[in-house]
DNA sequence: GCGTTATTTAGCTAAATAGCTACAAAGGTA
DNA sequence: TACCTTTGTAGCTATTTAGCTAAATAACGC
């Protein structure tokens, strides 16, 4: 499989992604994770290793626990990647905009 | 179901994605885009219409056939609010570029 | 050593997914 | 009308997925 596809498998179930989102704002460890997710320990670690396959995540030991940080590096190049394989090129993500772009179609 | 979730589902598979590519080209019908597959045309069929329930394309009809468009907005949307959710602040995402950056690792 | 805590692995089940074939629907042409 | 083309829907099956419980692994303290 290759990586980029394991990244879009990683990002397709909502635990995952809000996992990726609470690293946001540093290092936990996997009980800290687990703890705040409605779900049995061994599922939420089962979610951890898929988004370590992924590379999006790396984990590191810390006495008797697994602290966990986000891997910004492949999730932007991946996304980025991909945006830039499917959008014409002059748009690049501009937030929330909602204003449509005008109708300069490009033909040839 | 959540719209962004809807998007991520449909990016998940990866025939989806070559489909979003083939359409960043212009206008296909459905057949166009099946025959680039070497899949059974309702196996197609049934891609478009999950792409087009995640608001990712658009169809109309042009006489028998019918023309499917990538929608970017929602895709450049979705990916880029996941981005900015997940991301720190300052890596925006760059470009394809294949060369490693220079070492300058930021610490702070 | 033994017990405790933190985490992962193994094995299972239910639900979702993607493929297929067969058929239906919508539009064109005679 | 009938017939052909194009596309979508229905129903089926095999595979994958995400959850669970129970057991294994790893590091700590006694």
């Amino acid at each position: 499989m290759q990586n980029s596809a394991r990244v879009f498998q990683a990002l397709v179930d909502p635990t995952r992604r809000e996992i990726l989102q609470m690293l946001k704002h540093g290092t936990l460890a996997a009980g800290e994770i687990a703890a705040s997710f409605d779900m049995a320990a061994p599922s939420v670690s089962r979610h951890l290793s898929i988004l370590s396959a992924a590379g999006l995540i790396s984990s590191q030991r810390d006495g008797n626990r697994i602290l966990y940080s986000l891997e910004h590096q492949p999730l932007v190049e991946t996304l980025g990647d991909f945006l830039s394989a499917v959008c014409p090129t002059q748009i690049r993500h501009r937030r929330a905009s909602k204003k449509k772009r005008r109708s300069t179609k490009k033909k040839r």
